[in-house]
RNA sequence: GGGCUUGUGGUCUAGCCGGUCAUGACGUCGCCCUUACACGGCGAAGAUCCCCGGUUCGAAUCCGGGCAGGCCCA
């Protein structure tokens, strides 16, 4: 035949994708408020504008894509949002390297300016990456959480928070980074392993070993096990401490590891959180000898004025002088680091913002989510199990929503702006009403801001429609796609922020994708050199491809090795697929009623495996195993429709009779489900072929509900189909050609079957079906048992009885006794316990014998 | 140190609420340019299903204990 001349021979990725990429129309996409249909709510991640959509968040927003699509064609009103969570301190320090400033060189308006410049150009590029990607964004739902309009709503949310008694201000040690200059969350804390010293000393007669001499002066107790031997009546003793002077108590705490340096243990504020555990378990004095860029201070003197780091080394070399540094130990410990500029944290007493965390509403809200995975549960119950401290939301840095608050200076009354005056700066705007205390009227405006967290915790809210009070009108959300790397922060962040704002939990779903691992295994970073990027997939596979890779890459949920390999097979099927459409088309344009009525076997069987196809990519894209949809359709399209149905049907779409319209019209139907099945993995792929065969877009579409029941076709279509494979084995082992003709082909099975000639034509051989049995010599030579009878039914005595079946005498096993000896019991012989195994023999006649079950093919060697 | 998770032919992967010969892809080898496709077709080789023990008639699958990897955290 000859190929459609619309269609041509190659699939050029690029021209097609970029074709469809612009035909696409954005308002396709656009969530409609008024309509009747039901909600399907996703609460897209807002990634950080780095530049740099990376492959990470494309793994995300495939299955973000696949879900959207798919909801549409179920009918679905979809919101596919996409928000950018702008603040923080990358772009601070990323504004202050490409500049060389630092933040306090220009005004704090302009610094905020040359951020949001950078993370306006970052937000346009990786748009592009994401329209090259080709997902189906409602970009009519798009905010940026820098912009007035959004931080309005973060403001009104924490006033409404703080209102409500959720929110305060505390002084209490918070981790801060000195060099950032600002206090961080737990969250924000990365661990890296450093060798570091320990050092032991005379500590006014007790042995003491630290890793942080440097704060001698604010040590205020020193710390022994209860039942440390060594310490035995010590508690509550004074001691002195040593260059400084001042007197600490000792006391006793089961926290104190004996076995580490003498077992006594001196307590600063603040060295680390055991620290600040001690000091709050114990009530002990506050001492402060670091400030906020890491300078010693007065308390330390005569260290006031030196690095800590300075500070350190003077120290221990008055110690030594003075005699009490007895040795030093090398010792490989895990210290606290920034996770941006990786500075070790300090701990600070510092005056800040806290966000109150009730762990139990925030388990209880989300319980309520359902979640996939389910064990990434369990990860949230323990992060919310393990809070120690509430949640501290200040931060000493200028790009970011200014906490929208001032103080009197007169009374130090903290007063707050009316919700509908936001967006507010403090250190720029000025209340509008006197000081409702004292009635002053001069204002200090708070110059902290809010952790970057507190504005993407409202996203949900932002997108079910929240005008900044009140119920939003979409709430709660059908659905949050995130990465498991960020429960313990956003989707715990976000569920306490629900649960306090409109006493709810936010999504009723929660979908947890993996990482993506780089081809050696490891997760992606610069260092190992191990990164692939969207655009270098893309750039010479596509984006379908690239889809195809993350839909089957991994089982959703699991971490994800990047591999080349899938991505050029699905690029190969792609173009597998393309030629079987472009043969199909080939066929249909040659004219054909394509409503025909489908009679012949093999088009019923291939309708049948069709619908057991549909449903059961229907199902897995219901639990959005999206890796088991892609598997179900690549064995459809592969196997059943090119491998199996076309190789044994084509000869008859060269007919020209009333059995071609039947596999025309069969045809038609399987490539118009098959579109469907693939618009939500590969769209531009679908897009293309669809269009060519309905002239519609297959977005506009339905999901195939497409049914078919004809349990015989698919009996015999199996038949006919494993007969077929077995006779190319055949030709395949007598080195024939596949195409070569045969001679006269018997098969005999055990009902009548009408392919319609097809084996014939497949094969190239005078083939005939027959319910006779052919005139062979039986030897019966075997047994094939069923377990899942033999097994339930026997129990203990399965391997007896199968011993004992395998020694009855051939001619028994065609007709079983009803009983069998085992062990010297007879016992019954259950029904469909085995089959016998049956050769046939040549019986006079030059004729080869094939069996297949209970299927005998002979084939006559005269052709 | 804790939590979660994974360990299947050379490589990656499916199966994992137990049932006779373990799925697929890439790679390897052989045959075939059969009027959709050589980015293809047909076939072959290649697996102690991490190790040890247990439950069971039967375990890749369930249980216990190891070992190793990954992620998150302390």
């Amino acid at each position: 035949m000859s190929p459609s001349h619309q269609l041509p021979k190659n699939y050029d990725i690029e021209e097609v994708e970029r074709r469809w990429q612009s035909a696409w129309r954005d308002e396709d996409n656009y969530f409609d408020p008024a309509s009747p249909k039901p909600r399907f709510i996703i609460d897209t991640p807002p990634p950080y504008p780095t530049g740099n959509f990376h492959i990470g968040n494309a793994l995300n927003w495939c299955y973000i894509d696949f879900i959207a699509r798919y909801k549409r064609m179920r009918g679905y009103n979809v919101m596919f949002p996409q928000g950018w969570d702008c603040h923080g301190l990358p772009t601070e320090v990323k504004v202050e390297e490409t500049y060389g400033i630092t933040k306090n060189d220009v005004p704090r308006e302009k610094f905020r300016e040359m951020c949001r410049d950078l993370t306006l150009s970052n937000i346009e590029k990786m748009r592009a990456t994401m329209r090259r990607l080709g997902f189906s964004t409602d970009w009519s739902h798009e905010y940026i959480t820098m912009l007035p309009d959004y931080y309005r709503k973060t403001q009104a949310s924490f006033l409404q928070m703080l209102k409500a008694g959720d929110i305060y201000q505390s002084e209490h040690p918070v981790n801060f980074c000195t060099r950032c200059e600002t206090a961080i969350a737990f969250a924000e804390v990365n661990y890296a392993p450093r060798t570091t010293k320990l050092n032991y000393f005379d500590f006014d007669g007790i042995e003491i070993a630290t890793t942080r001499p440097e704060l001698l002066a604010v040590c205020v107790a020193v710390a022994v096990h209860p039942e440390d031997e060594r310490y035995r009546g010590m508690k509550g003793k004074r001691l002195t401490v040593p260059i400084f002077g001042h007197q600490v108590p000792v006391i006793e705490d089961v926290v104190v590891d004996p076995g580490f340096g003498s077992g006594a243990v001196m307590i600063c504020t603040f060295g680390d959180k055991t620290d600040v555990y001690w000091w709050k378990q114990h009530d002990l004095d506050l001492r402060k000898a670091v400030d906020r860029q890491g300078i010693m201070t007065a308390t330390a003197a005569p260290y006031a004025g030196m690095s800590s780091e300075a500070c350190r080394e003077a120290i221990l070399a008055d110690m030594e002088k003075a005699g009490i540094l007895k040795r030093q130990e090398v010792l490989e410990q895990r210290v606290g680091t920034c996770w941006r500029c990786k500075t070790p944290i300090e701990i600070l007493s510092e005056r800040q913002w806290f966000v109150r965390v009730h762990q139990d509403e925030i388990l209880d809200a989300a319980r309520k989510v359902s979640w996939t995975p389910e064990h990434m549960f369990t990860r949230m119950e323990n992060w919310a199990n393990s809070m120690e401290w509430d949640w501290c939301i200040s931060r000493q840095r200028i790009f970011a929503t200014p906490i929208p608050v001032w103080f009197c200076t007169a009374c130090g009354e903290t007063v707050l702006p009316a919700e509908e005056d936001l967006p507010i700066d403090p250190t720029v705007d000025k209340p509008k009403t006197p000081c409702p205390r004292c009635g002053g009227s001069d204002f200090t405006g708070e110059t902290d801001v809010l952790d970057t967290w507190m504005d993407s915790s409202i996203s949900v809210l932002q997108v079910t429609g929240w005008d900044g009070t009140g119920k939003p009108p979409f709430f709660p959300a059908q659905i949050r796609p995130q990465g498991h790397d960020i429960i313990r922060t956003w989707a715990f962040y976000t569920i306490l922020r629900a649960k306090a704002l409109v006493g709810s939990h936010p999504w009723d779903q929660i979908l947890v994708n993996g990482m993506v691992l780089g081809e050696d295994g490891f997760k992606m970073s610069k260092s190992r050199n191990n990164i692939i990027s969207p655009e270098e997939i893309v750039g010479q596979y596509g984006a379908d491809a690239l889809r195809q890779w993350g839909a089957g890459g991994a089982a959703t949920g699991s971490d994800i090795m990047f591999n080349w390999n899938d991505v050029v097979a699905a690029s190969r099927f792609q173009t597998k697929l393309w030629n079987i459409f472009r043969f199909v088309m080939g066929h249909l344009e040659k004219g054909a009623d394509l409503d025909a009525p489908v009679t012949e076997l093999t088009d019923r069987w291939l309708l049948v495996r069709l619908s057991e196809t549909v449903a059961e990519v229907t199902a897995a894209m219901e639990g959005y195993q999206f890796d088991r949809a892609l598997r179900a359709i690549r064995e459809f399209a592969w196997n059943t429709l090119a491998d199996d149905y076309i190789e044994i049907a084509k000869g008859r779409l060269y007919a020209d009779d009333s059995s071609r319209e039947s596999a025309c019209s069969a045809l038609r139907t399987t490539m118009d489900v098959l579109c469907r099945l693939l618009a939500p993995i590969i769209p531009h792929f679908a897009e293309e072929c669809y269009h060519n065969l309905a002239g519609r877009s297959v977005h506009e579409e339905a999901w195939p509900d497409f049914s078919y029941a004809d349990d015989e076709a698919r009996r015999h279509g199996d038949l006919l189909v494993k007969t077929v494979a077995e006779l190319r084995r055949y030709k395949h082992d007598k080195g024939m050609a596949l195409n070569a003709p045969l001679g006269h082909v018997m098969i005999y099975a055990p009902e009548p079957v009408d392919d319609a000639g097809d084996a014939g034509r497949a094969l190239n051989a005078d083939a005939r079906w027959s319910t006779g049995t052919p005139r062979l010599e039986e030897v019966t030579s075997g047994v094939d048992f069923n377990m899942a009878v033999i097994g339930p039914t026997l129990r203990k005595q399965a391997r007896g009885f199968m011993q004992a079946v395998e020694a009855l005498p051939p001619e028994l096993l065609k007709n079983p006794p009803a009983t069998v000896t085992v062990d010297g019991e007879e016992i019954p012989v259950p029904a469909d316990s085995f089959t016998p195994k049956v050769a046939y023999r040549v019986a006079g006649e030059e004729v080869d014998v094939l069996t297949l079950g209970d299927v005998v093919v002979t084939i006559g060697h005269s052709s």
